[in-house]
Formats: structure tokens, C-alpha cells, sequence
DNA sequence: TCCGGAAATCGTGTATACATTCTATCTGAA
DNA sequence: TTCAGATAGAATGTATACACGATTTCCGGA
């Protein structure tokens, strides 16, 4: 029983539906009856719908026409497709970055964040601290979406990135074992230094194919997960959402 | 006193606030305290809440971290990145639809709208139909959000249309007196034969491109008004909305 | 004068009772 | 048999009282 530290019951609810949807153990198209949910949850109505129409702006809920909540369904599409939408707006944050021009702070936070990111490939040839890695590429792409200085843009970028599947370290192989993941890291750790390259040279049009490009390697590891090893889909926790 | 039809107290209120924040009435960083508002609208605070919520949903209101919520504030430059945002998720939709292939029945609809569209201009110069025109320009672009295929998509495009200033028919200029805005109706109807034209050859990349010209017809206008004629600006209702 | 802390005030969080609406089912008549 | 309308149940909509937390204000002491 993990006693979540919110401050209100709302943002308990939130965070414990959020795991629950997230986790696959509610799944897409439930209908989410007010009573007896809250009931279950040891609250009341109140808060519930306060935590569920949060959990609606977030995308995860939806609204039915006639009041009340389901679980969003999502499909193996619009995981490629949400996955599409991030490379195409994190390609406008990177082009416009680079025509209206950056931050120079900004910019060589990234910098220095690519030289970080190379530090993780040890000199062996599979070693990579993961770990790390994965915690300097969510910045990176955190930098990426402020670089473009428009607030709706990188509000847009965020929003996307807030769903599961959709976030850049989604589909981060952890297994350094398999050649094929091992590779696309080395892969994407050059596109995080064109990506940042195009921008300082104002070459919009080449960082916005870049960033979409960049996107693609997190497809490129799905259809991975899906085709080569049926069974690796089930260690994937992004896909628990995904209904089958 | 405008009774509204809507079916729930809730639902009255979203529409009521939605018409207040648009008009301007309500100005961006407004904090809406419910008790006074619920006073006001002659309701409790529980349908204020949800209609609040709603709205937040929509993006014209925030939540503010210790509870309550915000009028959303819109500057100059976010009308810009809106109708740019609008510009690439058109131009993904386009592009996919390209790529992937549209549905036929989708398509020819889009093709016949085309052709409806260009009955809306009258055999003498200046004589538009303005008010049809702009039905069917804002079907074009319903359509054109479905014709990817992408729910995820089409849900993505829809959800920037619904700022004001970035729908589509946002700037539609209703004054056929005005050259340059005659000229531009003209134009636009040009690229929407295009985008249709690449779409059904399966030409991604000039869909996308078109579409994105196409947005910028509406930014076009908007610096029309904005530069020429300052007193054109508080004759377009979109702007209301945006902060000085 | 300045600072810390207590108290009052303001505003949201929560529970709950009651109202309303929607839906599904049942009944009766054509 | 079928359909219309009634009806019962279930679910959300709404009002309201009270709780809690945050913020501001005011007071006393250094």
C-alpha cells in the first residue's frame, strides 16, 4: 500500500488512476461509474471527478456526451502516429529554433547535454550507462522544446510527450545485449549532436528533418519489439496501454 | 439575457465564460474565484468548477498550482506560433493522408468542395460570397483534418482550431472592397485545389508544404490588419482575446 | 524600524443529501 | 408481434455545509 504524500485527495486519485490506466490494469474503453470508483478509492464523488477531469485534460480520460468517463483506447496506430506527431513538433521547435534563433543559454545547455550523452558509450564496445543515458536524453529533448523560445510550441511538444508511448524515452532499449538497440542509441546520439549543429548554423530545414528523423529511431525500436521478439513486448511498460 | 438551451448548468456556463473570455470581457490573468463568479452566474460552485475544468481542457483557462484557476493570457506572438502550429499539423495531415492514401469518399468530398468553392467568386471583380465561402472553407479543413486517417491526428489539428485566432476561417477577410483581401481569398482557394490535387498523387511532401503556405495566408492577413489599417483591429473578433 | 509569529480571513477541498436525467425494461394496446 | 408509453433503476448533476490550507494582516518584541 503505497500511501501517495499529495497534498489533496484530487491529486492522489490522479496519480493513482494515472498508474492504473498507464499499467494497463484499467483498461481502454472502461467506464469509470462515479460510486462505486469512489467508494473503492476510500473518497468522494467530489474529488473523483475533480482527479478524473484532470486525468481528461491529460488525455488519458475522455468524456461521454451524456456525462460521465472512460479510459481512452489507444492502438498500436496511434502509438506510430503519436510517435509521428512528437518527431513533427519537435522538427518545428528545432526549425524554429534555428530561423528565429536560440537562446544562447539554451543552446549550450544542449551543447554541453550531447557531450554529457557521448559519455555514457564506454570505451568497451557494449557498455553504455543506460541509466544516465536515459536521464540526459529526457532533458536534451526538454531543452529542444524550450529552444524554439515560443511558449505554444513547446506547450504543444509537451502535450504529446505526456502520453506514454509518445515520451523520447519511451521505447529506450535497455538491453545492451542486443546488437540492434545497442546500435540505435549510437544512432540517436548523432542525431542529438546534428540536431543541435543545424540549430547553431540556422539551418532550419536540416533540423527539422533531423528531429523528425530522431523520432523515427523510437519507431524504429517498436516495430523492433513487435516483429523480432514477440516476447519483449510484455517488458515494454509503455505498451501496457496499448490495447491488443 | 441570452437563456441558454444547453441541458446542464455546467454546459451553460462553459458556453457563457467561453463567450466572455473570447469577447475580451473577461481579460487574460483574470482569476476566477468561484464563490463570487457562482454568485454572479446565479449558480453553486460545483457546476462552476466543471465548467471550468472543461475549459481549462479547451486551453482558454490554467490551473494555478495552490488550486483556482486563470484566464489563459494570448500575446501577438502566440496568435503567430497558433496559426503556425495550425500550418504543420495541416500540412502532417496532408502529408499522411498523401503518403498513406485517403479515403476515397473523403477525398471526392474535398474535391467537390473545391469546386464549390469557386462558385462562391461572381463573374464581375469584386463580388464574393462570402458567407457560403466560409462555410466551405471551414468543411475544407474538417476534411482535410480527417483525410490522414489518423485519429490521433485529426484530434491534434481539431484541438488548435479551437483557439480562436487559429481556426481556420479566423481571418477570413469579409471585405471585398479591400484589394488585398479579395486578392488573398483568391490565392487561398488556389492552394486549396493543390493541397487536393497533391493529395490524390500521392505527393507528400508538396501536400505538406502547401498546407503550410495555405496557414500562412491567414498570418498574412493578420499583418495586413495589424500594419496597414490599425483601426481594422478591432473589427476582427479573434483578436479580442489577445492581450496588448 | 524590522522581524517573527499568531490570528483572522479568504479561498479552495471534501463530503453528502437531494434533484434530475437517461436508459433499459416492462406492460398494454393496436 | 410490435411499438408507444410508463416506470423503475442507475448514474450523473447540483446545492450546501463544513474542513482545511494558504495568505495576509496585525501585533509585540528586539
Amino acid at each position: 500500500m503505497s500511501q501517495n504524500t499529495a497534498a489533496t485527495h484530487a491529486a492522489r486519485t490522479v496519480i493513482e488512476l494515472r498508474e492504473k490506466i498507464i499499467s494497463g490494469q484499467l483498461t481502454g474503453g472502461t467506464r469509470l461509474f462515479e460510486v462505486p470508483l469512489a467508494e473503492e478509492l476510500q473518497i468522494s464523488r467530489t474529488p473523483l471527478r475533480d482527479a478524473m477531469s484532470r486525468l481528461t485534460e491529460e488525455g488519458l480520460l475522455e468524456r461521454l456526451k451524456n456525462g460521465g468517463f472512460v479510459v481512452r483506447t489507444f492502438t498500436m496506430d496511434d502509438v506510430v502516429d503519436a510517435i509521428e506527431l512528437r518527431g513533427v513538433l519537435e522538427g518545428t521547435a528545432a526549425r524554429l529554433a534555428a530561423e528565429r534563433g536560440a537562446a544562447p543559454e539554451l543552446l549550450s545547455r544542449m551543447e554541453s547535454l550531447v557531450s554529457e550523452l557521448d559519455n555514457c558509450f564506454g570505451k568497451a564496445h557494449n557498455t553504455v550507462d543506460f541509466e544516465q543515458y536515459s536521464e540526459l536524453n529526457a532533458e536534451f529533448h526538454q531543452v529542444l522544446a524550450s529552444l524554439s523560445g515560443s511558449d505554444m510550441v513547446k506547450r504543444e511538444v509537451e502535450r504529446v510527450c505526456r502520453l506514454p508511448f509518445a515520451s523520447p524515452s519511451a521505447f529506450l532499449p535497455d538491453r545492451s545485449d542486443i546488437v540492434a538497440f545497442r546500435r540505435s542509441l549510437q544512432v540517436a546520439q548523432e542525431q542529438h549532436r546534428a540536431i543541435a549543429a543545424a540549430i547553431a548554423a540556422r539551418e532550419g530545414s536540416r533540423a527539422e528533418h533531423l528531429a523528425r528523423e530522431h523520432a523515427r529511431t523510437a519507431r524504429r525500436n517498436l516495430d523492433y519489439v513487435l516483429r523480432q521478439e514477440a516476447n519483449l513486448r510484455d517488458q515494454v511498460p509503455s505498451l501496457a496501454i496499448v490495447s491488443n
